[in-house]
DNA sequence: ATGCAGATAATCT
DNA sequence: GATTATCTGCATG
């Protein structure tokens, strides 16, 4: 069915309305819409509610910033952290519940073009450190997803083009695939049934998100294990990803970043 | 292939 | 003031 993925049927609210922990699993293999990018979900990340999960945003109750977890299902959870990063969750449980999945990690299935342009520009407030905007003209479409090449294709003289299975490989590389910033906070990604239909969700408007029931991954390939970049519960095996997926993010353990002796010093005659 | 350090600002104590 | 649900480039083996 060529590109199939984008006219599978749009996931139901009730989907979300359950633990994070049960929804996680069910999430991989779904595609996440947004303008004209779609991600086929590999990796992500249960984080629980109030009083019972430590590393959850929500441990300590209801503040500004994640208030939206606290809100009805399905909608996106956008936080910006480390300064310059932004990730995506879906909420689960019903309203006055924080809890959500994080969107670690997934495949780009439809609006490539823009997905790399995103990674590769300036684009959504990354800073382009050491490599210019590479001033890549746009490469050959390869729209199909299939196929491995697009490698020989020039990566613009100077700067290396990314990779297809590194554009949406880590969470906040997924949020830039898809264009979802600090705006995004709070916006529903159910979509009427009727909507749906009508459209078939091949071209969901600018601004506007949606779940696609997609394929589920098979039950024998999901895997499970630590979640990543936390310094609590780190026995809570609440990571899941599909096994041997090229676009699942290489688990790194968190490390305490290194204060500066100066900042931290006392009474500290620390001389810089 | 693996490891470290820097960047950079909102959020919470 | 410390921490952070991270990424990238550069260094080393």
């Amino acid at each position: 069915m060529g590109s199939g993925e984008l006219s599978s049927a749009a996931l139901p609210r009730g989907f979300f309305d359950r633990p994070s922990h049960e929804v996680a699993p069910e999430l991989l293999g779904r595609v996440l819409v947004h303008g004209p990018v779609a991600v086929r979900l590999t990796e992500v990340e249960a984080y629980g509610g109030p009083g019972e999960d430590p590393a959850a945003h929500t441990y300590r109750g209801k503040t500004p910033r994640n208030a939206v977890m606290f809100g009805p299902p399905g909608h996106l959870y956008v936080y910006f952290t480390y300064g310059m990063h932004f990730c995506a969750n879906l909420v689960c449980l019903p309203e006055g519940f924080g809890s959500a999945v994080l969107l670690r990690a997934g495949e780009v299935v439809a609006g490539i073009d823009e997905a790399r342009a995103r990674r590769t520009s300036t684009g959504n407030g990354r800073t382009s450190t050491g490599n210019g905007p590479a001033a890549g003209t746009g490469p050959t479409s390869a729209s199909t997803g299939t196929g491995p090449t697009s490698t020989g294709t020039g990566p613009a003289a100077g700067g290396r083009a990314i990779p297809d299975r590194d554009l949406a490989r880590g969470p906040a590389r997924l949020a830039v695939a898809l264009g979802l910033l600090r705006e995004h906070n709070g916006l529903d990604a159910i979509v009427e049934a009727s909507y749906a239909a009508d459209r078939r969700l091949t071209g969901v408007p600018h601004g506007a998100a949606a779940m696609l029931e997609g394929r589920p991954a098979e039950p024998d390939s999901i895997r499970s294990g630590p979640r990543t970049g936390i310094s609590t519960a780190k026995d809570t095996p609440w990571r899941f990803w599909i096994d041997g997926d090229p676009t699942v993010s290489p688990y790194r353990a968190h490390v305490p970043r290194r204060r500066n002796a100066a900042a931290t010093s006392v009474g500290g005659a620390s001389r810089s």
